[in-house]
DNA sequence: ATTACAGTTTACGTAAACGTAAACTTTTGA
DNA sequence: TCAAAAGTTTACGTTTACGTAAACTGTAAT
């Protein structure tokens, strides 16, 4: 059940204050993650040990949460990574959950083409409105008319 | 002030019931973005109108909803596309608040990217170990061992 | 020894985004 | 004409994702 005994190698934990810096998230957040399930830190005693396997979850949380997905939809997607094992029945079922997942984030990625598209026409038309200005302005200002 | 006068045009104002129908949300979700100050449509008496302009600021807003944006941050992002007067300041701002939004969402583009390829390489796994397992199912039914 | 600091648990508080129920009016089809 | 269907306002409830405060523990530096 144990995966690889990350604090054996040489590489040191953190405390929970590091991660805090280190993500721009407070601790609240972090023991609240772990609350959920969503982080699960060793101990050295109270307090928490944050591992390089810890921060690679922490990673993949915030990035999720970027995306507006709700703590829960990001549980669902962590745990895709780290299932890759079952027999044929659980692998075709994480197949498919995989391409739902697929399926939501093309849409996203559509909905970003789109917001991207009209904020690109806004400065388009933004740019030609200030070009005009532009134009009166210098007229004005250099006694074109004049 | 008034824009176009929409509801003279050739086209349909619709009902509440209809939208929430035609964009899978409840009149509840309706009426608040109109107390939010997100929709505006007009009003028949007391019952609420929804012309093509109404429907189109709907979709900008659930767009921004399955971004992950707040409905704050949907206000100003609407904003912007309805805001291309003003004078060389205002147009200005408008261009570094529009840079802004860039920004955010092209580091969304790259978070799903990162999930996508993530989940590229789950996938691939998960199909190696199908493989895997079709050999030793194909091997020990149709005895190919013995 | 004591102060300061970082961390811990426990627990109540809060903002956002609606859900849900009640009580009432208006439209509409039989 | 009249009952069902659709819409309205008002108001309290709920879930999610933390914020905030209190009270306590362990470690470090003065």
């Amino acid at each position: 059940m144990s995966g690889q005994p990350n604090h054996l190698s040489g590489e040191r934990a953190h405390s929970i204050g590091e991660l805090t810096r280190e993500f721009g998230v407070t601790a609240r957040t972090l023991r609240f993650y772990e609350e959920r399930g969503l982080l699960r830190p060793r101990r050295a005693g109270q307090r928490r040990l944050y591992d390089r396997g810890d921060r690679t979850r922490l990673k993949l949380i915030l990035r999720g949460r970027r995306l507006g997905f709700s703590l829960d939809e990001i549980e669902e997607i962590v745990s895709l990574y780290e299932a890759p094992q079952g027999e044929a029945g659980q692998l075709q079922l994480l197949l498919d959950r995989i391409a739902e997942r697929r399926a939501e984030l093309e849409e996203k990625r559509r909905d970003i083409a789109a917001v991207l598209r009209d904020l690109a026409r806004v400065e388009a038309g933004c740019r030609e409105r200030l070009d005009e200005l532009g134009q009166k302005s210098a007229g004005t200002k250099r006694g074109g008319r004049a």
